[in-house]
DNA sequence: TGCAACTACGCAACTTGTTGCATATGCGTT
DNA sequence: AACGCATATGCAACAAGTTGCGTAGTTGCA
């Protein structure tokens, strides 16, 4: 269970709203560990029932009230023990690949037309990486101690996407001499 | 549901039971699309139940009896289907990465000895792949039809094991900085 | 005035995959 | 004879995530 883990590393940077949650998903930590609303609440309903966070409810004008979860000390002692515990390797499901080793049945246009769909898609993620290291991170040589995490999480996702567009570009080619 | 693709897949390859598919995701297609035997029998039940494959109960000697597998015309449509339609992104959930986010709070002996160990994971399935573009492909720009996508496929796998090793590179330079 | 978009929370049904266990045969080793 | 190992199949309980829907107030715009 590491959408668990994912939202106890977001609040211990700061305490949020599943909302606010699922907004700094769909910015941040969600390139690597993707989460609905749906899901964020359902979870965080059963951290809070385990004690791992604490609601707060917050009144606001103008807006419907929030609940503000913050990371409890058992919350803290979790995120720890989980850091300390080597994870094993993930399972990188990639659809894409086992689309390719149907190559040969599949129709060369509409397959090439998806290998550029998804290299823009690649490229396209890469830019909003590239300018959050422009704007975050401008000297990642003298980097706040919180902030060399961070850093390097969005290292490999440029490192994720720039791969992907290689990829790409590989097999656009290998079609190509094909044609 | 994608498992049930990859099995198309490689049933369209060839016939199989769900032992033998259990070793060849190991071998080779699981490499992109991981599976257990329990989920493999799993869905095989509800494809023939659902006439995307048949079963031919074989009788062995010395061993017990088999299921053989095989891809039946609905199956190859259906097969057919998906590959024309373009597949949405998938979710690659990178559970280090959360981790990496949280790295000030880590105890920087445990990660740097964690990060070392995820780089001779990546070195080790770089290795295999490397040899099984040596033994199978020796000859890249001349290969038969069919053999194209896998070979294709197996490209990305060695990129992303690359690229994974250079991460974990990035990261034990920028721990080594810290210390 | 109406309608879309944003904030804010959540339930229910379903699919997919994991974990642990059970069963059976036959071969080779100790 | 006992044990582990490979072959071969599967069930049951559980965990995790997806999809579709519902509620409710506010803001801004056409």
């Amino acid at each position: 269970m590491a959408l668990e883990h994912a939202i106890l590393v977001s609040l211990a940077e700061r305490a949020a709203s599943g909302y606010d949650l699922a907004r700094r998903f769909d910015a941040s930590i969600g390139h690597f560990w993707p989460a609905s609303h749906q899901q964020i609440y359902k979870v965080l309903a059963r951290m809070e029932s385990d004690k791992l966070v604490a609601a707060d409810l917050v009144a606001q004008d103008g807006r419907p009230d929030k609940k503000v979860y913050a990371i409890t000390d058992d919350g803290r002692a979790e995120l720890r023990a989980w850091l300390a515990k080597p994870s094993r390797r993930e399972a990188t499901r990639i659809d894409f690949a086992v689309k390719l080793r149907a190559l040969h049945l599949a129709d060369p246009d509409a397959f090439r037309a998806e290998v550029e769909q998804r290299r823009a898609a690649h490229a396209e993620l890469l830019a909003a990486y590239e300018a959050s290291e422009a704007k975050y991170f401008p000297n990642p040589s003298a980097l706040a101690a919180d902030q060399i995490g961070p850093w390097l999480a969005l290292r490999g996702g440029i490192r994720v996407e720039r791969g992907g567009i290689e990829w790409c570009d590989e097999i656009l080619q290998a079609l190509g001499a094909v044609t």
